[in-house]
DNA sequence: AAGAGCGACGGTCACAGGCT
DNA sequence: AGCCTGTGACCGTCGCTCTT
């Protein structure tokens, strides 16, 4: 048998492990959310031991490191791992590629933790929405990777990502996960969502390519009704609007979430993302010529 | 104390590659 | 062809840590 003090000072790349190092670029995992998201993989793995087992080879072989939440659920604190710069520039196979951000391989600070853990869950279903639909997720940009330059201040996205559907057709998104600790309405804070939402308007009136920007929200329904009563005082008499709210336990009920009538926009209550957006995208592509926001 | 996550360890099985 | 070796996947158990 390989023991693994062997597996420690001599490691072998597989294929999981490509899947593994790639799933990582994307946002800091557990065990736990790895193992879901290898659903989408070709070859999954059939426990979740076997997935602690392999996360922690590849942390001896210097290709991760973990460190714990601060969790507030039953048992131990979970860990979550986030690559290496060694592990970084294994998967980008560049061996002087620079971090992609500043604090891209530190530890999270604990007050970012509650924050951090719910991009990851919404990442990782994301993955698996996409995969039960045979959709590929392309172009994803991790937090604070995806600069939008509109007004005074840029727009930092918590992630970017592209959607192509089996018959071709793309749509973007822009995800800002609100966990309740900002205010929604305040002209003074730059980070309101009311502020947020007036720059997505502005840059969506010159983005070469239109997109949408996805709310996932982890505090209560009406938190969720003040940011969709919000975005239709916003977008008031267009036909149409950007800004697509979720409840993030909604989101994550189900691995079908994009066709789960879990959403809510200012014009629409409980719709689901694609089949909605499939609809107005006919709809703009006939009305390409005239500009659609603001 | 109970429950949960995880590290460490020892084991089996399958497979690939090298050697005789 | 048969054997040996190395490796990864997988399984079960024990003990530790942490939270409720």
């Amino acid at each position: 048998m390989a023991t693994r003090s062997l597996i420690k000072t001599r490691w072998q790349k597989t294929s999981r492990d490509d899947e593994i190092l790639a799933a990582l670029t994307r946002c800091p995992l557990t065990a736990e959310e790895m193992f879901k998201l290898s659903q989408t993989w070709s070859q999954p793995f059939t426990s979740l031991r076997r997935v602690q087992e392999r996360m922690q080879d590849l942390s001896a072989a210097g290709q991760l490191q973990a460190w714990r939440y601060a969790t507030t659920g039953q048992g131990g604190a979970r860990l979550y791992y986030k690559l290496t710069l060694t592990g970084y520039r294994t998967v980008m196979q560049d061996d002087q590629i620079k971090p992609p951000t500043k604090r891209f391989f530190h530890e999270i600070s604990p007050g970012r933790h509650r924050h951090q853990r719910a991009l990851s869950q919404f990442i990782v279903q994301t993955y698996l929405a996409a995969h039960v639909r045979g959709i590929k997720v392309t172009d994803f940009h991790p937090e604070n990777t995806f600069r939008i330059d509109c007004g005074e201040r840029p727009l930092w996205p918590d992630a970017r990502f592209t959607l192509m559907l089996p018959n071709e057709s793309q749509f973007s998104y822009c995800v800002e996960l609100d966990n309740s600790t900002e205010s929604v309405l305040s002209h003074k804070s730059t980070d309101s969502i009311l502020s947020k939402m007036q720059r997505y308007l502005i840059d969506l009136v010159a983005a070469p390519q239109s997109y949408r920007v996805l709310f996932p929200v982890t505090g209560s329904a009406d938190r969720l009704q003040h940011i969709v009563d919000l975005a239709r005082n916003l977008t008031d008499g267009r036909s149409f609007s950007p800004f697509y709210v979720v409840l993030l336990d909604d989101y994550l009920a189900h691995p079908d979430a994009f066709f789960r009538p879990c959403f809510h926009a200012p014009q629409n209550k409980n719709i689901s993302l694609l089949r909605s957006q499939a609809r107005q995208f006919q709809v703009r592509s006939a009305l390409l010529a005239r500009p659609a926001f603001v």
